[in-house]
RNA sequence: GCGCCCAUGGCUCAAUUGGAUAGAGCGCUUGAUUACGGAUCAAGAGGCUUCGGGUUCGAUUCCUGAUGGGCGUGCCA
């Protein structure tokens, strides 16, 4: 249940019925309306909810829209609703007043359904496929898959919580060109070993990592064949096959104590191997999408919107990623049958987004059912400054590195602060402070204090598991209402964060709640009051509670039974 | 050059996708505990929403121009 869609509901028939008796009555000509909009206002003193229909219809109803507001709400009828009542404002708006029995029976229904809340069919189980961090299997995780890891979670997390058939996926980019490279810098760094640094030249592209240094060490150490003699191809063939498993195990470890596990990590090769990369090349030369020259195939720009073709398969006879992109996601559409793709990428991969989103009406998807989040690139912060390399190894700060820095629950935190599209600037010592500056300490204290509190209660013999016939309606304290109506707007937090995929309100309403809750605690005593209100308050605690476990859990972040 | 993204108090970000008096956190100032965890709370100061022009009942939001920044513009992925 939703209970603020269900009002909204509510208030949207209330005002079609009433426009209906106006124009019935004359009082009104008659006026066609698309969409009824319930918008929740900023200020308390608005209502709860308000509604801008006597603004909008002010051209047909040739009449001042203040004037229709009254109209309408004179004749509306609360029977069966929440509402209390309906008062004009402002220009126009009519803002509606509600009962506090939808506080009560919302926070009610969290205590019946606990670990559930927030759960609503809005997704009608569409089937959903996630794509995110997919990184490059050629070296360890950066921060920028760090960013699109937290972010990628959230997104499947919430569409799952709306009611969508999420699948989380992970595309390995096990093929091409980058394996090339691999296999070359391998190499070359295991001749370097044999032969001495200087009597081998490491390619020019190749890899620096010190990562490539070391898995060619192991790989001498437990090496039963000399490579240095065998062929060329099968040398970097052969330390790709035992390198590439180690890099893409300690991906799949990386992201796992990140709190990140996949329904299905699927391959690059495997559409090479099932032949479908051919069969997608094939299908867009019969379409006539594509243009041979310089010795390659390209796809026509035209056909995606760009001034620029696009090779698909070069002059080598190789196919592009590109290539091999479309063929994913024709698999992705046509034969495992998703109703809809939603694939992260870093701001330095835009140029592939929009040309993937072009060339989607070219294979026969509709574009929109296609989405594509770009997020900005991360800076990181140490002392004030731009931090590149890690203190510990000298190299580019890997997820690791950031992980055994700050922490899990932190890293997920500030990396879903802030909207995809702005920049980011993650500051590695706030992140580590254990103070009221750091956001994430402040909401695990709301969560450690709620346990210490009911702990505390019941070492003093009072009863905390009263929950057969709860009632609120003794909580008319302000805190107590602010806090209840927070809980309430959390099932549509999630739908609003699921339906523009800019999850990172949840990070804001977490805080909130713990912001109010903190209102709450400083206003009202539980301990030590007279028994009915106690059990009321004690009451709202434990929803309290549930909201923010469920909201933490959906972050991935660990609610703290003491700190 | 062209394309995409961004610009909001000192700092980091919001603004229900076009709504009413632009909100939070940090920092700053003042105050609160013989009581459930002071890792908390209450209050205050701080804004020409980068700058022009346009669209309309109404613009931080949409269009357009300028300025400043990030990214892209490969037979890389």
């Amino acid at each position: 249940m939703n209970i603020i869609k269900q009002i909204e509901n509510s208030i949207k028939q209330v005002m079609t019925n009433s426009l209906k008796s106006c124009i019935k009555k004359q009082l009104l000509p008659d006026i066609k309306v698309t969409e009824i909009s319930i918008e929740k206002p900023r200020e308390k003193e608005h209502g709860t909810f308000s509604c801008n229909l006597a603004m909008i219809i002010v051209k047909q109803a040739r009449m001042s829209p203040k004037k229709i507001s009254e109209l309408l709400i004179e004749q509306m009828d609360f029977n069966g609703t929440y509402i209390e009542k309906a008062v004009s404002a402002g220009p126009g708006f009519i803002n509606f007043f509600l009962k506090s029995d939808w506080l009560y029976d919302n926070t009610r229904y969290i205590l019946d359904n606990k670990g559930t809340y927030g759960q609503s069919d809005y997704g009608k189980m569409q089937k959903v496929n996630v794509e995110y961090v997919s990184a490059n299997p050629t070296g360890p995780l950066h921060m920028g898959n760090a960013r699109g890891g937290a972010l990628g979670d959230l997104i499947a997390n919430v569409l799952d919580k709306a009611g969508y058939d999420v699948h989380k996926e992970f595309y390995i980019n096990d093929a091409g060109n980058q394996i090339d490279k691999f296999g070359k810098s391998l190499e070359a760094r295991y001749l370097q070993e044999k032969l001495g640094e200087k009597q081998v030249a490491f390619p020019e592209d190749g890899y620096q990592g010190i990562d490539i240094i070391n898995h060619v060490k192991e790989y001498i150490k437990s090496e039963t064949t000399d490579l240095q003699t065998v062929d060329e191809k099968l040398r970097q063939k052969t330390l790709v096959k035992y390198a590439l498993p180690k890099n893409i195990t300690a991906i799949k470890n990386g992201l796992a104590r990140y709190g990140i596990t996949y329904d299905l990590w699927f391959t690059e090769q495997s559409l090479y191997d099932s032949g479908s990369v051919d069969k997608m090349i094939t299908y867009l030369i019969d379409k006539g999408h594509t243009v041979e020259y310089d010795d390659a195939l390209w796809l026509k720009g035209s056909v995606m919107n760009s001034e620029k073709d696009e090779v698909l398969k070069r002059s080598n006879g190789y196919p592009t990623y590109f290539a091999a992109d479309l063929a994913y996601h024709y698999n992705k559409f046509y034969e495992r049958k998703f109703d809809r793709a939603i694939n992260l990428l870093g701001a330095d991969h835009h140029g592939h987004a929009i040309r993937m989103e072009g060339a989607m009406e070219a294979i026969g998807i509709k574009k929109e059912k296609l989405d594509i989040v770009i997020f900005q690139l991360v800076r990181l912060l140490r002392d004030g400054e731009v931090a590149k390399m890690s203190k510990r190894t000298g190299k580019a700060i890997s997820l690791d590195d950031l992980l055994d820095e700050v922490g899990v629950d932190a890293a997920r935190f500030f990396f879903n602060m802030k909207q995809s599209g702005s920049h980011l600037d993650f500051d590695l010592d706030l992140a580590k402070k254990q103070t009221n500056e750091n956001p994430v300490f402040y909401v695990q204290y709301a969560h450690a204090r709620i346990c210490s509190m009911l702990r505390i209660l019941e070492e003093d013999g009072v009863k905390i598991n009263n929950e057969e016939k709860l009632d609120f309606s003794l909580l008319i304290e302000k805190e107590e209402i602010l806090l209840m109506e927070k809980l309430a707007e959390y099932p549509n937090e999630i739908v609003i964060s699921a339906n523009t995929l800019e999850p990172s309100r949840m990070t804001r309403y977490v805080h909130d709640v713990a912001a109010l809750f903190h209102s709450f605690y400083n206003a009202c005593r539980v301990r030590g009051i007279e028994n009915k209100l106690q059990q009321q308050r004690i009451n709202l605690v434990k929803a309290t509670k549930v909201v923010l476990q469920n909201s933490l859990e959906l972050l991935s972040i660990t609610a703290p039974l003491k700190m």
